[in-house]
DNA sequence: GTCTATAATAGGATAGAC
DNA sequence: GTCTATCCTATTATAGAC
């Protein structure tokens, strides 16, 4: 039990920086900008700066340094869009629909960003294959973690285990690499596809 | 017309470094580098060092620096990516079996790589967004060839230009994504369900 | 076209006072 | 836990001889 001074609300809705602690505004902040720079484009000083904690801080509560701070980011970034997706999944008794609205809500989100807002984690972990273990292991974790949430959703909806396993898989990929190419393109219409086929792939297994 | 002293064969199928001009080869190293570690992690010096040229070489072929030669390295990764799509592509009757086939044989390239040598220019692509307007723009060309290219190929399987159009971008999305995934999770399943999947959508719209 | 040397700056990480 | 100052190395890019 550590004697933290922790009143405040602390769920990532929408707690305004200022009432969180340092070590969550690191967190934050290195999940932000590695998102959106990558983990070799963004700087630990950066990173404290935008944080409003000193690189002292910063290496108190992350001894193992860059590395150690891309894990936890990526480990939010994961949360994150778990909470996303578990938000349009949860009670939808239609998952090809709920899996389309979900696609169309990360090209809204796009849109509104200028096209930097991407996944999370992905521009991260793509960057640390072969390069950073303790990173790519997080990024794994996490897509396999996102692939049971939605397999959960299309077994409840009737689909056979193994095969509702498959299927997430492409779903997941299908995502990412849209959301990938919307980014690059500057452009929902790959989103938009991606929405429509794979309602229709899902559909195609009922 | 330049005064090249090009009499050795420069086609990208199999020759010898050491048979290339310095521009190429500086090119080339610069396109595997970053497909592995990305633009920020991807040193000048690195590049002239694996290319066998002197920083010198390297700045008066590219005196727009590291930004000039991204772009570069990112339409030589087009190209290569164009010769192994239209080789699977080009005289193939089912379009579907065709795209499965290529999805798999990305997963032996990668298998064989020890999953670093994965698409090559999403990791570039994707760390440049909103930052290296050139690097982002190249790489969006390269997936509207890439799509154009799928695209041609299902119209020729008789699907209507407009539907083949929308198939080709959540084809591309999908062997991204898969690719993405395959890399960071160190596992072929991922493109594995793509080509499956991607088989069944296609058949479903003919 | 190629070479070496160097300028100018930013990178990750640490030390030690408070 | 937080702060500043600093070490050491690497970075991109340039200069000017050859």
């Amino acid at each position: 039990m550590k004697e933290s001074p922790r009143s405040n609300a602390e769920q990532s809705g929408s707690t305004p920086e200022s009432a969180l602690g340092t070590r969550d505004r690191i967190v934050r902040a290195a999940s932000v900008l590695m998102q959106r720079q990558g983990y070799d484009g963004t700087g630990i000083k950066q990173i404290a700066q935008e944080a409003d904690a000193t690189l002292g801080s910063l290496y108190h509560f992350f001894p193992g340094g860059k590395q150690e701070l891309a894990t936890a980011a990526i480990d939010h970034g994961n949360r994150e869009f778990v909470e996303a997706l578990n938000a349009s999944l949860d009670g939808a008794e239609d998952p090809a629909r709920a899996l389309a609205e979900f696609a169309l809500g990360l090209a809204d989100r796009l849109a509104e960003s200028d096209w930097v807002d991407g996944c999370p984690i992905s521009t991260t972990a793509l960057g640390s294959v072969g390069r950073l273990p303790d990173v790519q292991s997080a990024a794994a974790q996490a897509f396999a973690h996102w692939r049971g949430l939605v397999s959960g959703a299309l077994v409840k909806a009737g689909i056979a285990r193994a095969e509702a396993d498959e299927l997430a898989h492409t779903v997941i990929s299908t995502l990412e690499g849209a959301e990938l190419a919307a980014q690059v393109s500057a452009s929902r219409v790959p989103l938009e596809m991606a929405a429509k086929h794979l309602a229709q792939l899902v559909d195609a297994h009922r």
